[in-house]
DNA sequence: CATGAATGAGCATTCATTCAT
DNA sequence: AATGAATGAATGCTCATTCAT
């Protein structure tokens, strides 16, 4: 039975929780405008001053790979969704990125910064066995092996097809960021679906397909 | 006319500028092999001491602004060759790769900077208008409109045609620098294009129709 | 007269005092496990949350002298017990010692910051006219003066003498305190005695007359 | 054959030793005058600023660690002096307490450090298996065991006697610190013997050994 | 031209202390 | 009376930069 003392309980770290996840958007903010963002600059943008983000975090680097953690699941969320084999390899695609795509409307910020670590080469922690990128490579070929058949790649690995996606994806995103007054980039989607598809030459509409 | 003086004065000035390019090749490495190299680091790549750098650099801002330089001037290079209008747009492009690929073979650890600062949205310099991504997108949508036909792109604007071209080739490089023993990625030039032309759907064989 | 008001005042006056020992002999166990111990350290060793520390002491430098205050009147004490002038002096120093080690054996932690501040040459004070070795020097040479004859003492200066009794009480408990799994210290006193008494060469058991 | 540039070397590699030492000593000092002396502290004493502390030292541990090894040598050497059979048990003691004594005359800074030390139980080290007053016990019940008769001690174990000179070395010395105007403590090496030997109660000249 | 030596500015982190609740 | 939340003032340490030699 919940007590008093529970519901309290529960609250505080529920106010606590908030917090956390407030500073990381702010990191996520201040790292966007600066890839070398101090801890001051998190606390300027969280509106705390810097022990006070100790309060909830033990170091800088848990705040990097808390942030890190946040972004990784959004990311990788849109990969675990159902994607029908009724639908066909466009349309699946088409969903893939129109759910990333939202994730990146919404947290604009905070994917600057997972793109930015995208092309960190050398991976800052010695531990990780993987860059960034690699994982995010084998988690796209992945995707793909599952959802297309082999003529849907026009016979290319699926490793390939995959840095294809992720640099379409990566180029519209950063051009996407340089905009001023950024439109909602989930309007490009049916784009870079056509480009992804068919590439620069476009669709073959003067072959049998076309009525 | 050329007195003494003034052919001791050129080989000096020669000399100087060799050491300048050792050491910014030197800067390269260090920063390929750590985002966050110091001074310090860059002496050591170049076999000199801390103080002798500055004696050819005004500061370590200038040594990265001449590894942009350097790399900058060698990447656009590529687009300022001859694209004769008797070739097709896929042997434009092949060759366009080609050339750039092979700055890129030669070079390995100055690009891995290069690609670096790609993601870099925040421009480093306030005073700087547009963005190391803006200037390369401008370029490449540019050398699209001289190069080929509207009927080449699908009827695309060149600037989306350039985000996808920009993309292949930051993924690949990307992917070509995470394996251990990486072959030759002009060796790729080819896969790159077909993906570059057809997209993942591949070429279109037809497979309906084909015998 | 005593109203229900002062009556509930002293209670609480009590327990508050009971609070700041308790207090106290927390940060002793703090202080014993780690000379750099924090608020935190004491407050946690204390069962209290930090700020709760701060409404029985104005600040942590008042608690370590209240810790100082509380060692030092515990430890002088044993200079202000009955000496009776019937006991000869090696009695009248078994019995001080004795005393005094009871304490030790009891409170441990507690004395161990005493002999880390006596070997603290700079008095933290700077308005502290004299170290707090010095003052126990002092109380043990007036000791030593009240308590032994001219002929106890060897002829010798009783400061000499107490340093000599002090040297000898700092060294055993630092040795003691080293133990993993210390036996009382009071049954040391006897050697300790001897020691101080006829020093290494032992009782004056002469050799070439005894039987 | 040395080369005009070993010589260079090997002068810029003495100098360098001496600013260490100098540092070293700085530290002493700053560490004698308060016992959290902080890098700040130690450079102003040393007449750097902070960072040069670091272009001789990579850390504060570092600095401690030098100054604690530089005390100990000086300190453990009087013990692999010889000792003679041929003398007495109490010239051995005179000679070992003038050699130590000696050098806390000449250093009196550092070894208030020592002293210090001495007295921290819980060693700062987590890896250190013995503090470093069971360490310096050790060396003296060594010293004792090898330079001594049973009959020397009394009978009493080494380890004991041990302990009795180390407390009268520590008290003297700290007494002779805390005096404004010390003499030298050399010439308090008579009185510390008689006390080690005889103890308070002093020699006992009323016996057989008077003339 | 090259370097050993030195430093100002800044960074992540800790800690004693305060205050609204 | 007790505490969660917040902060000013250090602290150890790094780094780009300068300068006398």
């Amino acid at each position: 039975m919940n007590t008093l003392f529970d519901i309290q309980e529960n609250r505080k770290a529920r106010k606590a929780e908030r917090t956390r996840v407030d500073i990381l958007e702010a990191a996520a903010r201040a790292f966007a405008r600066n890839t070398r963002a101090t801890m001051q600059d998190i606390a300027a943008e969280a509106g705390y001053t810097v022990p006070s983000l100790y309060a909830y975090f033990r170091s800088k680097e848990e705040i990097t790979q808390g942030l890190n953690d946040l972004v990784n699941r959004e990311m990788m969320s849109a990969f675990d969704l159902p994607y029908p084999d009724s639908l066909t390899f466009a349309q699946k695609l088409e969903l893939l990125l129109r759910h990333s795509l939202e994730f990146v409307d919404r947290r604009r910020d905070t994917f600057a910064v997972l793109m930015q670590q995208m092309s960190d080469i050398a991976s800052e922690e010695a531990d990780q066995p993987l860059s960034r990128f690699s994982l995010a490579h084998l988690r796209v070929a992945d995707w793909m092996r599952v959802h297309t058949t082999p003529a849907d790649l026009g016979g290319r690995a699926p490793e390939d097809v995959a840095l294809l996606l992720m640099g379409v994806f990566q180029t519209f995103f950063i051009h996407w960021l340089s905009l001023d007054r950024p439109p909602s980039l989930t309007d490009r989607a049916s784009l870079m679906v056509d480009l992804l598809l068919h590439g620069a030459s476009g669709p073959h509409r003067d072959f049998h397909h076309s009525p």
